[in-house]
DNA sequence: CGACACATGTAACACGTTACATGATTTG
DNA sequence: CAAATCATGTAACGTGTTACATGTGTCG
């Protein structure tokens, strides 16, 4: 979805053609959402079948140039003044798998938060060199800069998450232990419904 | 991609039927993220087709009930000992919107995060009004709990991110405006190239 | 010259969403 | 009985990924 939006907002700069849509959109993000040419043009021709943009010939170096219509104008607008939907966020791997882990017999919770974390923390690290990296240049690029603290957040937001999980897991554990008969059945299968 | 595990990693915890599978699955995340019941059947005909599951007849009750393969158990094991890739990390609306408005001319960047700033606490408040609500039953639901609060680290950190995007922000025109022959040209259209 | 980046596509496939069709069972 | 829920599917479409085909231009 969201492939598409991006595509129309790089043509807000100007007419572009579709290998320059996409080292323009990595330039922006850091290569951190690769974007395959192939998928542009795909998608630029389906954005000028619905009329969003129309492609107009060749230019003079014989690139084939596309441009906004003004209802690609308009989606564009609209895109940047409508917040993303929190009502069906998109789903998460981890929050999903670790629901799963503590309902699934047998699964070490534990040692999948662990290398979870490490793996996050890992990512975390990199993040930082590569910010490191990209000192000195002031608004070289700025849209990368934001991306990449973006990542970062998020990654942080992850180990907190992890390690709440984990400690809020140790409670359960404990309640569960001193008065072992609750909820879950001690004695195999309860699967058969 | 992660239908796919989550209906494996249900199964490890025995035999069910696509109907069954959906509503296991929104029990432990409360919904979060609607599982389509067409989906399932899909899926699960997929995952036959690949030889993670097998399908045993119809049941006492009629139902068209799954189980897991070998093949299928080593791959609920696998997807929970290794870490989710933070080498391709799904495309994030939010980062890619936010970096595309500070490129492209025209937009009012600090509406947009304004707009989103606000639409993310509306969703933070709905969170803790249903962790209010859920109180009680203690381990009634552990991992509709872990996703809950996830979505509150993720909401949490969306809000630190545009806070930090916006004093930056404001720091970059600063600068801008106590030098402004540097980088962006003042006058019209850049975009060419 | 050979390798590599630029440039434009197409085909096959996987995944996801929406909508529709069909029938059994439950419940007010 | 009517409506809702349970239950199993299929069809159409949008989106995304991978891989291939093809040709031009550039640079060591």
């Amino acid at each position: 979805m969201s492939v598409k939006q991006a595509l129309l907002a790089l043509l807000e700069q100007g007419p572009m053609y579709g290998y320059q849509l996409r080292s323009e959109f990595e330039q922006r993000t850091g290569g951190t959402w690769p974007l395959n040419v192939g998928q542009v043009y795909t998608t630029l021709a389906r954005l000028e079948r619905d009329g969003l943009v129309a492609g107009t010939g060749a230019d003079d170096d014989g690139h084939l140039v596309y441009r906004l219509t003004d209802t690609g104008r308009g989606e564009v607008a609209a895109w940047f003044t409508t917040p993303v939907a929190r009502t069906q966020p998109p789903r998460d791997e981890l929050a999903i798998k670790l629901a799963l882990a503590v309902t699934v017999p047998g699964v070490d919770v534990g040692r999948v938060i662990q290398q979870q974390r490490s793996a996050t923390m890992t990512a975390l690290q990199d993040y930082t060199r590569l910010k490191r990296g990209e000192g000195g240049n002031e608004r070289a690029d700025l849209a990368w800069g934001l991306v990449l603290e973006s990542l970062v957040f998020a990654a942080e937001a992850e180990i907190r998450w992890l390690d709440h999980c984990e400690s809020r897991l140790r409670r359960a554990a404990r309640e569960e232990q001193a008065r072992p008969a609750t909820a879950t059945a001690p004695t195999g299968q309860e699967a058969g419904r």
